[in-house]
DNA sequence: TATGAATGAGCCTTCATTCAT
DNA sequence: CATGAATGAAGGCTCATTCAT
């Protein structure tokens, strides 16, 4: 019988929803900032009523913990598989790949990366040492290893990693946070900023 | 007649009022945060009633302006009087005493610099150009003196001046974000990311 | 044909979801009271979805009027068989009976005893005359042969049935009011009462 | 200068709103019950808007709490000075003017005495022991003092001062809540009531 | 018959702003 | 100049009720 298959339909129906909700509450916090971020809004900007919400969340918070959640993985967990070209090559190629690959979530990476909750700083911090935070130290390995081979020139590598991850944070952040940079502005900033490191690193 | 003097009086007592009701209301920014900013708290804390707020200032988003103006002033208009040095000495010197400077309202660089909002971006993003941001103006300058001298390798003085600040920009933005890192831990991160770019810059 | 029985099938099964629906509410009125009582948690309870209930019943009122008169039932109509005992020994059994009898339904006591609501007095005053409240009646009776015997002294017997009722109303009613009052304080606290009331009736 | 007065003028307007906001909390309260109670109405009753309310409470927990302290201070702190007279005149003099108090303030005895809430019931509950509730304890002395002096039967003071305490509560509670028991045939029932007691007591 | 998505009204509360005094 | 009473809009949230399916 048809029947049998009416609830993974609604199922769907509430994930699609839910879905919805959660776009348009980002695409709010995207645009206007997060306390212009209410329940009011998102509705309106649904057309549909504020109470509907109540429906598909707890409450505004379950909406914004998702929203961080998502930001979470997106900007975290993304890792490059390891080159097998010489340090100096293969650092200028992740210092390039970290950007762009930062730049594909540039909400995610503002709701993640500048917030300064301890659950979450417990994940994002990196000037201190260890940290989980795996570029970092993906960047200080191949610090260690162009040393090594004489292409970069001797430096304390756990500091200079942090040192190169805070250029790349900077302008990230900052071309997630100013609105219409041009797309060939981003492409000269950024191939400026890691000339500008990669010279400062070499032998 | 008395008259004539009564209005360069008045004006005073106007502009001690606004300054007051400016103060009053960093204070609470500070401590607080912005959400917990509104004029019935201002008022509370002079002693005065929230009416007389409308008498020295349109509204609220007047007050935000100006404060959001003088928090760039502290955050993005501290300016270093001109240095003597040779460009290079002084580029060096002045992107340490920028961060300095920064790092001493960790709260209002976090509050300003990571705002999106578009009335913040008007004044804080430097990405493009030209950019109310004078410290990005003054690396600029200060490059182009340096290539001139021949002390900085050839460069578009600036893109490299906004690669330059964001780096700062990145390494400030941890320091204020993240928590207990140590003071001798920030000395040297800041001497690392400095010497780094330093040597990205030399000719 | 079939359809001739369908009928009275349905009917019945339309009695069994009214009496469902009641037996949920009343059960959630009993043990959370009347504000936590929505449409949602007794569908919910149910495992029901909400709409359904307006299947069955107009409205939410109508819930809650049919409560309430089962309720009034349970209270004002709970008829002792006539005893065959002297009056004094069937007063003194009454007396008791009644307050055991009431303390079966505390809320359904408060919620009816303590309304004032016209259309809820119509039933439940028995200050005036005469009165629909059995049980004031009832005790009459009883005063009336008890003086007669010699038993009782000589009274108003309208007048002291009714102040007879007053005071069991009255421990009835702190019994339903307070909370914890344990099983044997409670049982002497009755037993006091019906004593001291006997006392004064008594010729 | 007559500014100097502006003060006592103001904080006499700001009594007069609290009081009339109180006073039409109370109306609805009495009217429309407990549930019926909103900000929104009393500020539509007031014809005022509802934030006002606000100015003059903090919330409407401070409200609903003032209007139980005035209910209790008129209920439960009546005090009658001590009698000189005999334990057994002293006693019928206090059930009268104990009931002829409470019937001072019909509503706010039913608001405070029919309320289940703990926070009320820890001031009116007196089933148990101890109690709060003056009255109960000075019938206790009575009892004692008149046992002692042989004019009331031995007994437990305790148990029977509650037990004569339920029935004035009930002969009260039943005035305040029926409406139309005209003048001579409440004191027809007092006198009943208070006679049938005292008659119950004695030795 | 039964679902559950959706609405609209209402709740408590906060706040920028205005205005008579 | 200064007050503070008052408003109206907005915020998060709940709920009785309706209706297409």
């Amino acid at each position: 019988m048809e029947t049998t298959q009416a609830k993974p339909i609604r199922e769907k129906y509430v994930q699609e929803m839910r879905a919805l909700i959660l776009g348009t509450a980002q695409k709010i916090y995207k645009e206007e900032g997060a306390q212009a971020l209410t329940i009011r809004k998102i509705a309106k900007q649904m057309e549909y009523s504020p109470g509907i919400i109540y429906h598909y969340f707890k409450n505004k918070e379950e909406i914004l913990a998702i929203l961080r959640e998502e930001g979470f993985h997106k900007i975290l967990h993304s890792t490059e598989p390891p080159s097998s070209l010489p340090p100096d090559r293969a650092m200028e190629s992740f210092l390039l790949k970290f950007c762009d690959n930062a730049l594909k979530n540039p909400d995610a990476f503002r709701e993640v990366m500048f917030d300064n909750a301890p659950s979450v700083l417990e994940y994002t911090s990196f000037l201190g040492e260890p940290t989980k935070y795996r570029a970092v130290n993906r960047i200080a390995n191949l610090l260690n290893a162009g040393v090594e081979q004489g292409q970069f020139a001797p430096c304390d590598p756990a500091l200079t990693a942090r040192a190169l991850m805070c250029s790349l944070f900077g302008l990230v952040s900052r071309l997630v946070t100013e609105k219409g940079v041009a797309a060939d502005r981003r492409f000269n900033l950024l191939v400026t900023q890691v000339k500008l490191l990669m010279r400062g690193l070499r032998a």
